[in-house]
DNA sequence: TTGAAAGCGCTAACAG
DNA sequence: CTGTTAGCGCTTTCAA
């Protein structure tokens, strides 16, 4: 492979000129451009990359740490950003947890190794305290529920709580008062992310109903899952149903449609089902699914920019009207 | 930060003996690598990865092309493929083509400037010659279909022509004589990918059917690309309808089931349809989704396994018995 | 407007 | 078993 030393030779001038040219410096005759452009054709010149990150200590590169790439609403987002980034002369590295602390921190370490100049976490599984020591080695922006303000670092957030208090007081308004509750955690305040069931616990409250541990259940990701709830609420005696369930993601909502249509039970005539995430399937199951839309867009458009700035040493102020959640009212509520 | 010369220092050893370290070598004493840990975390050192990646001329991360991750083929096989990568020492960097030709150059480009040791193409946008060009920069895997053996490079493929032809005898298996047809690309012979078309025209023949070339639909992609086949399907005078449609890819089959239901006509009694990916929505649509599935885990293993052996200039045969596409039959048909 | 030369942090002969 | 030293390819003073 050619090197620049090569092309400062096949074209009479030295590196330092043609290093010039590379990073678009003035004061280079027109004459040597040309000249350089040629030795660089003819030898099929293509800087390398490590070179250049050792010596400007920059890799233009930057991070998004996704629990997986096959949930949708982490695909979209990194799409989202990714359109971002392709404005910018930046890479986009895309790593994924699995749920895995210190597979998070592994991929935090690659800041420290100067393998990436920045971070977007779009999930975050570690303490935020622990995340926080490793933005000394480059901006790190958070993306997730507004309890992440509480860090110094900068966040795009969104009110999960509001948007499920609306989510169970929708159902609520709907006439159902017995409602069951899906969560992808455990059920306490101890982790962030415990925003949506301080939602589901407050609209309870506002409407003197009292929260049914038998109705609640933790730890529930999948299609599978949310089909091992329906057929749990099916052995319970009918009396004891509820009426509604609020399911934290459309694939859990998805598992739970197919388990009760399979055992015809009419939704939402006897069960009413919301999802959340608003992701493509929910609206072509058999019963379009009523659920919580997120700006995914919107949050891959601001973590971005907010992440650009912070490398480039400028302001920016995130716009929070375009980070709203809504409701999708459909079928299945 | 601290660099090797500073752990040297500290540990009062020459770099070269934590170089030595660091990299796993024998014939160190037990008791200066005990110096030099301490000395590592004391310092809080961490290897700078440019550094390595320019005097060994390795980066330690491989490129998978895909022309996008929110289609769920993609993220699941890229999902397979990390899932290998993990167990080795490299890094994965996942590149979106968005099915652009000067894109899927640029992604090639970064073999050439030693950003990346090697590369998997899952989607191919260039011709083979040109993806060929880059051979010489490091390893290029391709993944696909059976025609891209015509290539010198190592390929996982799949027979979708035989996939296709299996998918279309089984409609006319079951009675379905009158079938259209809906294509990613061209219905024309120039491009890869045309194994498809050539496996529906040879059932066809096969059976003595003619191609009706007003049953065929060119560069059908998405969700709504599907509802709008079935819209044109059902502007049609219903003597001129299928009896049934093979469609490229379970989104534009779910798309047209969604318009076809809404507009009340049976599936499959009024018209049957045949996705293709076996996507996790194919099972939950209102009409389960009859589909021919692709062995997903199987290429990402493969695929990668075969790349590394390349890096490690070592031999690997594919285990072609793993690839084998089947139809998975459901309500649709 | 141009060039010489000193490293960035690390690895790998080579020499002990 | 350990250390000296010469670069990998590029950018950036400094001097002309």
């Amino acid at each position: 492979m050619a090197t620049i030393k090569d092309v400062a030779k096949h074209a009479g001038l030295s590196v330092t000129t043609v290093s010039r040219y590379l990073n678009h410096h003035p004061y280079i005759s027109e004459e040597k451009k040309e000249k350089i452009k040629v030795a660089m054709k003819e030898l099929d010149y293509t800087p390398n990359s490590a070179a250049t990150q050792l010596r400007s200590n920059r890799s233009f590169t930057i991070g998004v740490i996704v629990s997986r790439i096959t949930n949708p609403y982490f695909a979209y987002l990194i799409d989202a950003i990714e359109k971002e980034v392709k404005k910018t002369n930046y890479h986009l590295l895309i790593m994924q947890t699995y749920d895995d602390k210190s597979e998070e921190l592994r991929l935090l370490d690659m800041l420290k190794q100067k393998h990436i100049d920045g971070i977007i976490m779009a999930s975050i599984e570690n303490e935020l305290n622990v995340i926080e020591q490793y933005n000394q080695y480059g901006p790190i922006v958070l993306t997730g529920d507004k309890s992440l303000n509480d860090s110094y670092l900068p966040v795009v957030s969104t009110d999960q709580e509001k948007a499920t208090y609306n989510a169970i007081q929708f159902l609520i308004n709907k006439g159902y008062h017995k409602i069951a509750y899906c969560t992808g955690g455990a059920f306490d305040n101890t982790k962030h992310g415990s925003s949506r069931n301080k939602g589901f616990i407050k609209a309870l409250e506002d409407n003197d109903i009292s929260v049914n541990m038998e109705w609640v259940y933790k730890n529930i990701h999948t299609i599978d899952d949310g089909f091992n709830v329906a057929k749990n609420i099916m052995t319970l005696p009918r009396e004891s149903w509820p009426r509604a369930i609020f399911s934290g993601s459309d694939e859990v909502a998805a598992g739970m449609v197919k388990c009760f249509l399979e055992n015809d039970v009419d939704i939402p005539k006897e069960i009413a089902i919301i999802g959340y995430d608003n992701q493509p399937l929910s609206e072509m199951l058999s019963i379009p699914l009523t659920t919580v839309s997120q700006p995914i867009e919107a949050i891959g458009f601001e973590s971005t920019n907010l992440l650009m700035s912070s490398l480039n040493e400028e302001k920016y102020v995130v716009n929070q009207e375009t980070l709203e959640l809504n409701i999708i009212d459909r079928k299945s509520t």
